[in-house]
DNA sequence: TTGACGCATCAGCCGATGCTGATGCGATCA
DNA sequence: TGATCGCATCAGCATCGGCTGATGCGTCAA
């Protein structure tokens, strides 16, 4: 069990606003369901619209917005481009949940009203 | 470096798609400053409009949200409510994105086209 | 070189969601 | 006991974002 040090600074927790739009991309179904596939293998679009059942034209848009929030990487590759996760990418929104994690586990203090 | 096992069954990530109304509760902003302000202390409606400088019904209705997917918890306390994170409300989402990760920083196999 | 294929972009529709003002309700205080 | 306070809910508005069909562009094969 953590405890919280009365008094002193409490280890700062990594700020969750700065990952809020990586959050918020990931937390689409269909871009969460893409970013799972390539957490597996590198794919290109036409695996990734087989593997979803979706419509090229939709699964081209999230796959824009993936690559927009920088957390998959392009790769052309002859008349294919294939995706994979950019490196990184999810670190400081692992970071931020973590620290949640570990704050709600913990008792905290409650401010007097 | 991690090295994907060819042939045999890879470790199954923690599947994202489960944690994805998590993750889009706690990606809009102020939702994620709530939950930050949270994370450091218990605190009720009226620190938390205090905080964030937005108006009562606001801050009452993202609340709301955040207590319907069971993010937070509500205690009654005199006129008052205090508000808690929910103990292991984050660990799936957490996993989730240690799992993402560490796929991303890793070397993953391309699927032949 | 022409057709087929993989993929991206665009305009447009529509449901979801953030935000507001008004209102109601219970607890507390004078 | 009436006034105030903290908080939740509601209806309504505006914007955002998911989804679609149409279209364009580059690559490859016949």
């Amino acid at each position: 069990m953590i405890v919280a040090r009365s008094g002193s600074r409490e280890p700062e927790p990594v700020s969750l606003v700065p990952a809020a739009e990586v959050l918020r991309t990931v937390a689409d179904p269909m871009r969460a369901a893409i970013v799972q596939l390539l957490a597996r293998e590198q794919m290109c679009t036409c695996h990734l619209q087989d593997a979803l059942g979706a419509k090229q034209t939709l699964v081209s848009h999230h796959l824009r917005l993936l690559r927009e929030a920088r957390l998959v990487l392009a790769e052309p590759c002859g008349r294919f481009t294939y995706y994979r996760l950019a490196p990184g990418a999810f670190d400081a929104a692992r970071d931020a949940l973590a620290g949640l994690s570990a704050a709600a586990a913990s008792q905290l203090p409650k401010r007097p009203c």
